[in-house]
DNA sequence: GCCAACGTTGGC
DNA sequence: GCCAACGTTGGC
């Protein structure tokens, strides 16, 4: 089993969005980065556990923990002419993008702030990807030790 | 294969 | 809104 962390622009899908959804699940579709798809595509698997991050809002951070419910599957907004995902160079015969589905374990009791997570950016999560300088990447692995760090900061 | 131009991400 | 970092594109 593997750990994750999944960034998704509150504005555009919350965790509260996910909460509201059907079997409080979705695909986690969109991610147009190659090392993020790869990830995606070649390494999730069912029972994976993530950390869903909002980013690019006033607050970034931690807000809730995730379950990958449902393998890789080619992502149909690519396809799709009106969605603004749409890549013409992804064809169905040879989908370029895929998606996992999630499903919503927990919200955190108490909101985890980028801000937050830097304090142990010295010591305790020196790797940690995410705090590292220009880190773009909206989907990465988390170490597990790394993981179980996280869940015990206050 | 190189690299400049451009677009996007994401924290602040 | 700004800007640094980074990925992608396309001309050569």
């Amino acid at each position: 089993m593997r750990y994750w962390l999944l960034k998704s622009e509150p504005g555009d899908f919350s965790i509260d969005d996910l909460a509201a959804s059907e079997n409080q699940s979705t695909c986690w579709d969109g991610v147009r980065n190659y090392q993020a798809r790869n990830f995606i595509r070649n390494e999730m698997k069912k029972g994976d556990l993530a950390f869903f991050y909002h980013s690019s809002c006033a607050e970034p951070g931690i807000t809730g923990i995730v379950e990958i419910t449902r393998e890789a599957y080619p992502d149909e907004t690519a396809f799709d002419h009106n969605d603004k995902h749409f890549d013409p160079k992804s064809q169905r015969s040879d989908p370029r993008w895929y998606v996992v589905d999630v499903q919503l374990k927990h919200k955190l009791e108490k909101y985890l702030t980028l801000a937050k997570l830097r304090q142990h950016a010295g010591d305790s999560l020196s790797a940690l990807q995410l705090l590292k300088r220009g880190n773009r990447l909206s989907v990465m692995p988390i170490a597990p030790d790394d993981w179980k760090f996280i869940l015990t900061i206050d």
